[in-house]
DNA sequence: AATGAATGAGCCTTCATTCAT
DNA sequence: AATGAATGAAGGCTCATTCAT
């Protein structure tokens, strides 16, 4: 049991080390020997929990991926009206941003550069499947634009990977709530 | 004269070199004998014209930089209406990221990576200082809502390097006239 | 005694992976890891049989050559003529280069490359006590060249490791016996 | 033609070192940073005249058996009878094992180990062509025994890489002379 | 101005070995 | 007796950069 648990803990800080590392500097400023080091581990231990470097970020964007997804789609309840249920799933991910700050610019780094092996397309917007159902609903009820989901996307959410990155930006109520108009002004009709 | 000019062409070839490795496989992949060969140029040579790696780097992303503020503000009236001359200015940054396709997608890799040594903040929108002007024109008209530039950026220009990106994707005019229509609803009052 | 059976079934089995793994691919190939694996061992259950990886090849080499020595002089019986009795110990290791292939492609490659520490010469026949002594008898009987050990059993038995060795090849009797033939005709006098 | 000269040193010095630590303890000590310290040189600058350490290895090989068959055949006449012949072959041999030991051991090394990425099969003799024709010449003339090259180049040959390779051995004129007649007695008819 | 050769530092990875259980 | 986890040291190889020409 503590034998597991320290097997976890070791996995799970060499994950950290790497997300921190490769915001700081990109993936090459993520060698294996700092990302040990930070984890406080050997160089060698990395290799029990993961196949090699490119295995490890695979892992670290999966995983970082996953935790994305169970945000934005925390309490969500498809017999709410679409706008509502929108609102909250767009608060839902804003919160993600702010809350997992390091993990939300790991991933809009890897949005925009060459550096995880993607099986499938990046931007199949897969990962925000209820999103788009919700989305295709709204249509039908004559409430979103009949533009293709990739056009919703990229004016609703995309852009608070760039309004909500910054690091230094203290974000108030109001602030969020222009964004989130913004977005919603963008696409319904 | 031809001796100044075969200067030139091996320094844009450098630079042009760097553009496509750094597209296709990040940073890393762009390594100097790379870089090199590509231009049919000895490895020394490059540091004939750029200090070290960061230097060529740091340079390639200005230049671009500087083509895209001219691209987006070519035949730019500062007399015509606020809405009229965002439009241009919206198309013509569209027609940038179609035209100058690798360009456009390694700034887009910029604006998220941590790649370029940045003096002034990236996001200050320095470099779009006409269509900040007139934003604010446009909100003094009563046109554009009262939010922060940096909104205004976040849900019309920033869009485009997710929706534009696509090498596979063929732009038909009413997607584009689609996206702009998006952009402008989510900023106009 | 099961226990016991149980210990020896493992040390057994770890020499075994290690005569297979170096045959196929050279000392280096055959790592602690994977001799333990085809051990169907833990890694450190390796050093409660062998004080290191050097202590494991080199009980190995010594073991492998008792056994080719039992099969050498099984049956030697010294009161045989010299003839006769030379090509028993002759059609004997030829047996035993067919029968324990790969023990014996390990002792041929022994017995070029310094993967075996060797305290006493390699080449001083010291294995070979029988036949030597049975040479002595032939050359004082006149049947033998007045030669050195060492020239005899380099035309009679070390070709053999190289005539033998091939995996592929399907022995007749026939070429046995030109093999033999040859052996002897080099020799005799 | 100085630097031209230079780099084939720098090429002929790897090769020696590794050459040289190969045969004290195997391809595994012969290690890339000890390959150039020992021929004064950075790890790196290996890379510059070989792709990776196996096609080091192989070119050493490569060329070492080449040098073999230029020494083997010197002076080489197809017009002299077949025994005068096949002695002169023989004494070039031995005189190459023993002048140049180290390449003489090497080879003997690749040839019971799996080091050397060999496409076509090591024992084919096909490196000694004109010496597998001058034994077909023999046999036709019936001075030789009608068995295959193979077993031929067993009991001739292969013998000296024992015979010849001790250091330590001063060898007399005598000695081989009772060495090539075992050779020859072992095949002539 | 231009270069090919050369390199030291450093990266990813493996391995023989040990240790806590 | 047995092991899986852990590791320091080392190995092969690459790369940004320099130097002699």
């Amino acid at each position: 049991m503590a034998r597991l648990q320290k097997s976890i803990d070791k996995r799970t800080a060499l994950l950290k080390s790497t997300l921190g590392l490769i915001n700081e500097g990109g993936v090459q400023e993520a060698c294996m020997s700092k990302v040990a080091k930070m984890a406080n581990v050997s160089p060698a231990t990395i290799y029990l929990y993961f196949e090699n470097k490119q295995d490890l970020v695979n892992q670290l964007y999966n995983e970082t991926r996953e935790l994305f997804s169970k945000n934005a789609f925390k309490d969500f309840d498809e017999s709410m009206p679409v706008k509502k249920s929108f609102k909250a799933i767009w608060y839902n991910i804003a919160e993600f941003r702010l809350k997992y700050n390091e993990e939300a610019s790991f991933l809009a780094q890897c949005e925009s550069t060459p550096i995880v092996e993607e099986d499938r397309c990046k931007k199949d917007l897969h990962h925000l499947k209820p999103l788009v159902d919700l989305w295709l609903r709204g249509q039908q009820e004559g409430i979103i634009k009949e533009i293709e989901p990739y056009l919703l996307y990229a004016y609703t959410i995309y852009p608070m990977s760039f309004v909500l990155n910054k690091e230094d930006r203290k974000v108030e109520p109001d602030f969020l709530e222009a964004a989130f108009n913004a977005a919603w002004d963008a696409i319904k009709l």
